[in-house]
DNA sequence: CTGAAAGCGCTTACAG
DNA sequence: CTGAAAGCGCTTACAG
């Protein structure tokens, strides 16, 4: 009875058992036939010898780890952390590991992560690609007929499922609503680290802003064009000292790129931006500046933070359901690992703006409405 | 040349290379002799075949897949957030992939993600207990033989590596420092979900202050017995209706704890909290309550959230380093694996004390140093 | 329903 | 330094 170091193998159990290895293995693996009583006997038998399947050997004749990799920007991004929570209470409740890896959006980190992920067997990957259009990695991956999903983003060139935002749709609501409101100057401060895709976006006339498929875009990319829209559509023109580039994914590039914008001559009188990263550095430039908001600016922000309901006033955001997001992505990876054979499935999840004390008429709009 | 769908395998290269499978696998493996020239022979025929060692295989011999696990209470809490990003970041420096669970501090969810880790058959665990007193599933796993190194809780019970902090240290300081502010009635609101630990610490005299190893309580009771220290030490007596017990980890929890606090009669001139989650909802319940920080209440919370920094006044904290704390258990851990046999290992991370305008001295301290 | 035997893709003594 | 062979702990046709 005394356990043994070395956990007992099948082999031990069905000597014990009295029947064959391959009987044990049956009743032990729970598959194929086993006549009740045989079956009881071995797992009594098991539990004697306190038996625990070798889940590696199991897995290297069935292919299948029972596990899952997810490759995001940045666990410690609370945008990630929801979405990586989805995940992981979906795969716990199907009995599945989560392996999780950082890209820090470079892309080479993220060719690696897959790399180690995939030297893990994991049956299933969640990445949101750093750069949708450099995804030979992914497609890689693909080609081992393992099921992929991609999250935040998709791919132009890759067929697969994914779970992404309208952020486009999103940003354009909420600076139409701050056009209802009487702001005639509107800034949006986004990543746009890409130089020639804000170059592209920004080159597009009204036709071109139409048929574009924004779902091919970064993020932040996407998110501008639903500012252009939003621009057009109310035939506004567009200024583009009011169109703000941080050019990398950090806070401090987006204060600086904020603070730049709030000195200039002709001085927005409403903000937005396109993801928290930007919200934060934003809001933090405006803070050193004491800007007052909303008199002086009127400001919304991306994703539904904590901290915007604790500061004064409360800032409107533009809320992503990024738990959910995780846990569709998770639920739709299961599916297909569990053989399900269907085009790629493209789900949007809903974006909610939210307005809150950040978000006020300009005077002018105020007077007019009294 | 076309990439076949199977990868190639040991023996495979070996017909291509013409040597034998156990010399092509100890080039391939890089393990034993190998003449330079047959290593290269081999090498260029696994190119040419794609070859991509299975893990598993591997694995299953050599009783190690170059991953490790952390269970921790919640990866969206962001303490725990900045610890996965340290242990994240330190194993993949060491080319280990990093497994995640969440027990959402509950003990048999802890359980249940320590087994399938354990299937998943992970080097080592990184674990911050739910239940410090209840650890035997943590003593089955060292049974193994594998290592476990413990995050932000430490246990009586079991002998293995742990990296805390001082909390006990940290919240007497700043206790401390709100006396030297001329603060009588200083609160602290803390977890606290075991009322016998708590009636256990709260009946404690001097002696039993002086000898208690804080290190073998929860974190909340910890810190709770801090504010005693400082207390006893400074010759103060304890009003238990200051010592506020939120019962559950959750903000809900803390603000209506809170709630209650400042609804009293004698109420606190400062607060302490026991860490993020208490610190958030504490500092709801003030918001909401419209209380003026520091004129009504000097406030100091746990860790240093971005959000302490956002809201007015700034928000005094203790600091604690989360991402070192988790680079320091996993470089540890796989110290541990790579075979290094000490005796257990107790880190004490430094935490520091970052006073800022939501702490100020009492009128009557005021004017005394005027 | 059960068993004997082969096999998954590696590593590892053991000889030479 | 290299090779023939056994073995890791399972699963899986194939017979019966």
């Amino acid at each position: 009875m005394n356990r043994p170091l070395r956990p007992a193998t099948v082999i031990e159990v069905a000597q014990e058992a009295g029947v064959s290895t391959a009987t044990a293995a049956r009743a032990l693996g729970n598959y194929g036939r086993v006549r009740d009583s045989t079956r009881e006997k071995v797992l009594r038998a098991a539990e004697k010898l306190n038996y625990q399947a070798n889940g590696l050997a199991r897995s290297m004749i069935t292919g299948r780890t029972k596990s899952i990799g997810v490759v995001c920007g940045d666990v410690h991004n609370p945008f990630f952390a929801g979405i990586l929570r989805g995940i992981t209470d979906v795969a716990r409740t199907h009995g599945y590991s989560v392996l999780i890896a950082n890209s820090d959006e470079d892309w080479a980190t993220e060719v690696e992560s897959v790399r180690t992920l995939s030297a893990s067997a994991v049956d299933g990957l969640i990445v949101s690609p750093a750069e949708p259009k450099h995804v030979e990695h992914l497609e890689n991956w693909s080609g081992t007929g393992k099921p992929l999903t991609l999250i935040d983003r998709s791919s132009a060139t890759l067929q697969t499922d994914a779970v992404v935002i309208d952020g486009a749709r999103a940003i354009q609501d909420a600076v139409t609503r701050l056009f209802e409101l009487g702001h005639e100057r509107v800034a949006i401060v986004g990543e746009l680290r890409s130089a020639q895709e804000l170059d592209h976006v920004l080159s597009l006339n009204r036709r071109g802003l139409d048929n574009l498929d924004v779902f091919t875009l970064s993020p932040s990319a996407a998110r501008l064009v639903g500012y252009l829209r939003a621009h057009t559509y109310a035939d506004k023109e567009i200024d583009p000292a009011l169109v703000v580039r941080a050019g990398e994914y950090a806070t401090a590039a987006a204060s600086l790129a904020t603070r730049e914008l709030i000195g200039i001559a002709a001085a927005p009188t409403a903000l937005v931006t396109t993801d928290n990263v930007m919200t934060l550095g934003a809001y933090r430039a405006l803070r050193e500046a004491g800007t007052i908001i909303p008199d002086q600016l009127s400001f919304i922000g991306f994703d539904n933070q904590d901290w915007t309901l604790l500061v004064s006033p409360d800032i409107s955001v533009i809320d992503q359901p990024d738990y959910d997001m995780g846990r569709t992505a998770a639920t739709m990876l299961l599916e297909r690992i569990e053989g399900l054979n269907e085009p790629p499935r493209v789900v949007r999840a809903a974006t909610s703006y939210l307005e809150r004390a950040s978000v006020a008429p300009t005077t002018k709009e105020a007077k007019r409405k009294a």
